[in-house]
DNA sequence: AAAAAAC
């Protein structure tokens, strides 16, 4: 029946513009790929070369004793090649100075977030973002190797202070992340007097029609497509003056089964209405097909783009344990995890379901473990408390829904279960590689170590785990005998957690 | 047979 044709509802776009754009896109596309494969071949080995010789020395600056976190490994990102598009030539930063941004924003890098150097993505993409002429940027790079870093850098560096009017929207597939950009925004930003909104639903008590909302009149807004759009679409957010627009998570926000439709309508009205605007779009990862569609839809920008190979994190340990039950899941977790888990920090454990958060939650807390669980049925006000203190530390275990399974930023998880494997919504046994790949980014934030346990109970999840090895060319050695700790122990100790 | 965002 509505099998194949959903019929989207085009509520601020219309039709004919859109057939147009496609045919149009589709034709460039064409041309596109007819010369650069042509044109200049050399330059643009050059360009990668350039780029994959850059060499980041490690902090020396760094007060001693104090827990400054490393930076980047030149081994995790050292396979990013990038793409220069029209002849731009940027060179890599070596410094934040390089980049000639205000001393308001570098103060806030040094003092404020305590940066010394950019990281090696943020070398290469910084001068793309910040040079004239502002070009389109794809970027892809290792979970928490600082891609929040820039946009914000580059949304913070682009914005006027005296001018009381949205400038750049950031767009994030959660309403914690966008809540978790602008709190990163305000940081940095602290001494450059602007201000930022974020455009998520309101909790309930809070709750204003829109319709009674003022105008927002902060420099930036970051938030969830469904609500942008709503202010957008109100008139509560001018898009005229938008110079940067950000996707974060982008191949999420452009995947078919993702947020593609709201995306491109966001896109289409925010150039339409602000005579074109710089489009960053930045992601851990971009499968095939989103990488196709992507790169169709940003035709003249720079790209940024990671080899599958390359994208498992070093210095997060991956295992697997075989278990024979749900039952002995929770076990496992109880005997094991809690165990050890959290003398080493805090603990992520991810589940398919909402119904398995608290399901999971239920059979722990009878036990009298201390844990919390989110998913995104909560009411807002209770997804805030509970991410609030987890952040402060209060909670060291939490049972989640891949809501949290990107972007989500604390240093402290170093150890992620999961309980549930990723699997391709409409398969059994087809994993999701990125949301697996996103999930164990939850560990090793900015080049710490980290561990996963992924709980295998019956055929399909060694199927699923055999193929994700195979994905990512990457073996994942096994936890024998579930009911032994000393293999939780030499796995941790592995992993240099203990 | 789902999570997410909104309605």
């Amino acid at each position: 029946m509505a099998d194949k044709a959903s019929p989207e509802k085009k509520s601020w776009a219309d039709v004919e513009e859109e057939e147009e754009a496609k045919a149009k896109a589709a034709a460039e596309a064409a041309a596109a790929a007819a010369s650069s494969s042509s044109t200049s071949e050399s330059a643009v080995e050059a360009q990668v070369k350039q780029i994959e010789s850059l060499s980041l020395a490690p902090p020396e600056d760094d007060a001693a004793g104090e827990e400054a976190p490393p930076l980047l490994d030149d081994s995790d990102d050292a396979q990013i090649q990038a793409v220069t598009s029209g002849g731009t030539v940027y060179e890599s930063a070596t410094t934040f100075e390089d980049l000639k941004l205000s001393p308001e924003l570098l103060k806030g890098l040094h003092d404020e977030m305590g940066f010394s150097r950019p990281s090696k993505i943020q070398a290469i993409t910084l001068p793309m973002i910040l040079t004239p002429p502002y070009k389109d940027l794809v970027a892809q790079a290792h979970n928490g190797s600082g891609k929040t870093t820039c946009f914000v850098l580059g949304m913070l560096s682009r914005v006027d202070p005296n001018r009381r009017i949205p400038q750049a929207i950031c767009i994030c597939p959660t309403r914690e992340l966008a809540q978790q950009n602008k709190a990163v925004l305000m940081r940095m930003g602290k001494f450059i007097g602007i201000t930022c909104a974020c455009a998520i639903p309101p909790a309930q008590k809070d709750y204003v029609p829109v319709s009674k909302m003022p105008p927002i009149n902060d420099q930036i807004v970051i938030g969830t497509s469904g609500t942008l759009i709503k202010w957008i679409t109100n008139k509560k957010v001018a898009t005229r003056e938008i110079k940067i627009l950000v996707f974060d998570e982008a191949d999420h926000m452009l995947a078919e089964d993702g947020f593609r439709s709201d995306s491109e309508r966001m896109m289409r009205d925010i150039q339409r209405s602000a005579g074109g605007c710089q489009v960053l779009l930045f992601s851990a990862t971009f499968n095939e097909r989103v990488k196709d569609f992507v790169t169709k839809v940003i035709k003249d920008g720079n790209q940024i783009f990671v080899k599958k190979e390359d994208l498992t994190l070093e210095k997060v340990k991956q295992y697997k344990v075989q278990i024979p039950d749900e039952a002995a899941k929770i076990e496992v977790i109880r005997d094991k995890i809690f165990e050890f888990g959290q003398k080493v920090g805090q603990v992520i454990i991810f589940v398919r379901t909402k119904q398995s958060t608290k399901n999971v939650h239920n059979a722990l807390t009878r036990e009298d473990y201390v844990c919390s669980s989110i998913q995104g049925s909560l009411d807002q006000a209770e997804r805030e408390k509970i991410i609030q203190e987890f952040k402060d530390g209060y909670t060291k275990v939490l049972i989640s829904t891949d809501v949290l399974a990107r972007g989500f930023d604390q240093a402290q998880v170093n150890l992620v279960i999961n309980y549930d494997m990723p699997i391709k919504f409409g398969t059994r046994d087809e994993p999701d590689y990125e949301v697996y790949l996103h999930r164990i980014g939850r560990a090793g934030r900015f080049g710490r170590k980290g561990a996963v346990f992924n709980l295998l109970c019956g055929e399909t999840d060694n199927v699923v785990m055999k193929k994700i090895e195979n994905y990512f060319q990457h073996q994942v050695p096994e936890v024998r005998n579930w009911k032994n700790e000393e293999g939780f122990e030499t796995a941790l100790k592995d992993a240099g957690l203990l």
